[in-house]
DNA sequence: CCCGTGATTTAT
DNA sequence: TAAATCACGGGG
């Protein structure tokens, strides 16, 4: 489990460093696994498609603004919860949005929270999906990813992702962001057949 | 393409 | 109080 610095720096740093990562879900004992294949940082109060864009302070974002290192979970649409890490310094509210996983163990529960999909593919290809699939919501919110047993993060072996295997591009359904929703925020593994669409 | 769905935010 | 919005997913 890295520790709290690991998660403590720029959103798009750690963007790309949770790339390959395993982001652990434990319910009953048992334990789902999905290696991290999909992100996009968010920039904080001058990013129009955050958030906490202009300063924005509500008691549903509340945990972006405290330490880094958290979960930031919130609901939306009436149905579906996304999850993000929260990075940076307290009173720095950026972070970054987990977009899929590649599932790596407790495939079976994967299936039963999820009975829609069919594949693999399916399982957790989308903010939303991976949610339903390891069974985070807002009960999740503000949780200790450093400290806490039930939503934790593990470094893979691996650590580190050589950038050539990183692509870039616009983050997904913020077009209502002007000029930021073009920025390329968005990280993938390349290649990873996990992504969303 | 379109629409469900309701908490949350923002405007009166 | 009321209206608008929405970091999505599933079905044509």
């Amino acid at each position: 489990m890295p520790p709290r610095t690991f998660f403590q720096r720029d959103p798009e740093s750690l963007a790309k460093a949770l790339l390959g990562q395993h982001l652990v879900r434990v319910i009953a004992n048992q334990r789902l696994v999905g290696r991290i294949v999909e992100v996009e940082a968010y920039l904080g109060v001058k990013d129009k498609a955050a958030h906490t864009y202009a300063g924005r302070r509500t008691p549903r974002n509340e945990a972006i603004w405290g330490p880094a290192g958290h979960a930031y979970v919130y609901f939306t649409y009436g149905m579906h919860h996304c999850m993000n890490v929260v990075a940076g310094d307290v009173d720095v509210p950026v972070a970054v949005l987990i977009r899929a996983l590649e599932p790596v163990e407790g495939l079976d529960a994967m299936h039963a929270h999820r009975l829609k999909a069919s594949r693999p593919i399916d399982l957790c290809s989308g903010p939303a999906k991976l949610c339903q699939a390891m069974s985070i919501d807002k009960n999740l919110n503000g949780a200790d990813l450093v400290s806490g047993l039930s939503l934790t993060i593990e470094q893979t072996r691996a650590r580190t992702l050589p950038a050539r295997m990183i692509a870039t591009g616009p983050r997904i359904g913020v077009d209502y962001a002007d000029d930021w929703a073009q920025k390329p925020l968005r990280f993938w593994v390349k290649d990873n057949p996990h992504v969303s669409r």
